[in-house]
DNA sequence: CTCGGTCCTGAGAACGCGCTGAGGACGCCG
DNA sequence: CGGCGTCCTCAGCGCGTTCTCAGGACCGAG
């Protein structure tokens, strides 16, 4: 699961980030309105996180342009209660939920996982390829009924490749969306977790494309 | 879509060069300034990617020539962030825009296709010649419906043939674009995998045009 | 027909990618 | 503290891929 944190303020920031990355997402942060719409039209995320004060563009009219332009990923509103703008002109301009700041992060994360569930309308909640059936809300794989239990990252990475199903993924996007490693990072993490998939899932799933990446066997 | 990427640390060019082929775009790679310039002449390229740091000659120099010269190629630099250099500079000799190292996949991903998308519409990712069909994205290729299986130099021959049917595409060419060769190396290894194209391809495929090079029939 | 050059192809060597098992670091829980 | 599970690093190995090479086929010119 991708997120995507718009905040300015550092410390909540990076407090966020680290929060969610041990929840089992993969976090990209923004330090500024434009940089958060430009990553959100973009990154393919399946929801995003967005304070209101911003430097540059607003949180609401961040959103608004977002919708504007037919993005219909789920947003989770932050912002401070000191009534400049209340809850009312959040909702309204499209965002799915909001959170008056200071929160707990306990209330942030059951109502994104609410979110989450409800998905993009038009992205089925529970991800089917073959006889493998991945839910992502109730963070469950199942092959042929049977259910298999994976770690973290193993989920992260099965749930990555569910995505596209078909598809070539390279290396670097694998562990760049899976990983949130930079490029100098050795890929070899990567062989090795689809390596452990395999043993799970069963050989011929996963298929190897020499010199370029893997594909899920539809 | 074409893209030629001007990177002389090896490990990145090549991490950079499958992560984007696995994207579906045609990647060309030139390990230094000069070499890159060059290239950025002659190759009708979509978009650049540019490193600062070159051999014989820095990414700025390197914009700033081609602008002088009255190429508007799309151009997104990268750096590192050691202070040296900094943002402006990059931008003020004409390029389009900049990131800094490290940089996440996803992030350069999403500038690049920002900066294309102001350029042409997107072509079609899937190439058709007679009942050959090539999918860069899902690295596949089918011979009247049915699957071939390529090796990766394969794949790349095919694909900048494909490109171009029709034409007499010459040895030089193929070895300097599908190999990033130099000058030196045989043209024998064109002629081997031209051999094992037609091998799984059909004879008379691929027809040789003594002298000259090679051309894919249409 | 002969000759020079170009192209084709099979054999095999060299290389490097990807796979795997072993094991260390770390955090969590009893 | 010790046991456990997860995550990751590392080195060795196997094998597919890539490339070199040499001999022969083919083609065009004279």
């Amino acid at each position: 699961m991708r997120l995507l944190v718009v905040e300015d303020e550092a410390r909540l920031a990076a407090a966020l980030q680290r929060g969610l990355e041990a929840e089992g997402f993969a976090v990209d942060v923004a330090r500024t309105g434009p940089a958060g719409l430009d990553a959100a039209r973009h990154g393919e995320y399946d929801a995003m996180i967005l304070d209101v004060m911003l430097p540059g563009l607003s949180g609401y009219e961040l959103v608004r342009q977002l919708r504007a332009e037919q993005h219909w990923l789920p947003v989770l509103m932050l912002s401070a209660k000191d009534g400049e703008y209340d809850q009312a002109d959040g909702l309204d301009c499209g965002a799915d939920d909001y959170l008056t700041k200071p929160f707990s992060y306990v209330v942030l994360l059951a109502r994104l996982r609410a979110l989450l569930r409800r998905g993009a309308p038009e992205r089925p909640t529970v991800l089917e390829v073959g006889d493998l059936r991945l839910d992502p809300a109730r963070r469950r794989v199942t092959r042929a009924d049977a259910e298999v239990t994976l770690t973290a990252r193993e989920f992260a990475l099965l749930n990555y490749l569910m995505r596209r199903p078909g598809q070539v993924i390279s290396k670097i996007e694998l562990l760049d969306h899976v990983w949130n490693a930079s490029l100098e990072t050795a890929p070899n993490i990567v062989e090795v977790y689809v390596g452990y998939l395999r043993r799970k899932l069963g050989r011929d799933r996963l298929e190897t494309v020499r010199g370029v990446g893997y594909r899920l066997a539809m």
